[in-house]
DNA sequence: TGCAAAATCGAACAATTGTTTGAATCGTTC
DNA sequence: GAACGATTCAAACAATTGTTCGATTTTGCA
């Protein structure tokens, strides 16, 4: 039960319905079916895992999820989104935020960094939206070839991200904009890559092992991650000396 | 024919065998199926990617990948090691060279990453060697979720790039291990994502569009890779200043 | 308690998967 | 030209896929 209430409480928007569950002993198969299925996805991406699979680790018949979600990508669609929405509406939510505070001149790619990738960190450190596991989920999902599956992403990425990229783009006002959006481009495929690749997490969580509280913990990942990619971003093009050097490679090809 | 002797030029090692192609009017089987195989699994993935339509699309009989290569596995393998291994020897030759010759000590991370990735531009501008068509496969399998892809590129991955790693650690040794580990591990998912994904791959051509000729081409897209990768490996960590800027982003939360 | 809706169940559906089989065909060599 | 091995072919294999069906059970409300 407390299993139960664990996972309604995560995924809100299924509490409204025609009738509440009918055995409050009993667990929700709804609930079953959406945590089977987010485990099985991280394991085994969209095309692999079956709905066979799926009703077996949830204890429920194989029907139900046909019954309940109507298709199979009804029900990929429902866990994907039901958390990855939250997630975004706090990104924009904290970069309202901070353009209303104002950002540090000095640092405001450092800032944005830190908006962008706060909100998952603290959706990593509760288990009761997902934890971690979601964002190894969200890193598959970011990399499945299924068309179904990107299609869904790019739908929900297009539209809230270009607040990023247009403030990006007044923080790097040097930068062409051919340039920017590479960059930002590569940024996003490192940090979906990277979330679903296992040892690269553990490297991330081993940078936060010495905090003491999960304030210092945030800080402290995102003092590894911000400079880093921020120096990825502010990097100049076209110095001399660089493409020398570059030229001299070349030249032993 | 001449579709033919493209292939079997690009795939030397099917070369030999115990018969030559009896039919010199008529294209391989084998070579068909090669073909066939690579692009389709660039559209679809590995398990999306069913035998029969990598038969229809060679125009050869079901049973002909069992016949001549086993089984869809040993198939995958095959296409994908066959080029995979000429660009992964080409890469250590030319870092062996570069050694040979010493480093520019100014830029030695720009002329590092130059050297990984000169080759995969050579072999995108080579229509015989799988053009940029390989390159998106290989994204793709990079990030495909299927056990079988990710241990076969495991395997691969693992002792080559170790050079690399060996020598960015000798071009940074300002930077802790870990830190190092996780940027190398970001910047190679970037990499492997972009390939995979269209718009990207539109995008780093775009850059290098107004170049003369190959080399030209290469230096321009290096011009703008390397130093944002560069850039990203040497950012400094723990800077007081960002961190206080970071803190105000987690005090807005 | 009785009734209607909701939910669960076992079973089967048609479609697709990778693989195997045995006969037919082709090419080479003696 | 006969014989032999390599190759191609149509057909079927067993397994798995997502989905649907009708009967049964459970539930909430009268």
């Amino acid at each position: 039960m407390g299993f139960d209430m664990q996972f309604s409480s995560s995924f809100p928007a299924l509490k409204i319905r025609e009738r509440e569950p009918r055995n409050e002993g009993r667990v929700a198969t709804k609930t079953r079916i959406l945590a089977a299925t987010e485990k099985l996805f991280v394991i085994h991406g969209f095309d692999a895992t079956s709905l066979r699979a799926i009703t077996t680790e949830a204890g429920v018949n194989l029907a139900a999820v046909n019954y309940h979600f109507g298709s199979k990508e009804e029900l990929f669609a429902l866990v994907l989104t039901n958390r990855l929405d939250s997630l975004n509406l706090e990104r924009v939510r904290l970069l309202d935020a901070l353009e209303a505070k104002g950002f540090d001149a000095e640092h405001t790619v450092e800032q944005l960094i830190a908006t962008m990738f706060l909100p998952a960190l603290q959706l990593a450190r509760n288990p009761e939206r997902g934890g971690d596991d979601f964002l190894k989920f969200l890193g598959r999902a970011y990399a499945d070839p299924s068309p179904f599956v990107r299609e869904l992403l790019a739908d929900r990425y297009a539209a809230q991200d270009s607040r990023f990229v247009q403030a990006f783009a007044k923080a790097l006002p040097e930068l062409a904009a051919q340039d920017l959006s590479m960059r930002l481009h590569f940024m996003l495929d490192a940090i979906s890559s990277t979330l679903a690749s296992e040892d690269a997490r553990k490297l991330m969580s081993a940078l936060a092992a010495t905090s003491k509280d999960a304030v210092e913990e945030d800080a402290a990942v995102l003092a590894h991650l911000g400079p880093f990619l921020a120096g990825s971003l502010r990097a100049k093009v076209n110095q001399s000396s660089q493409q020398r050097a570059i030229r001299a490679v070349l030249a032993s090809a």
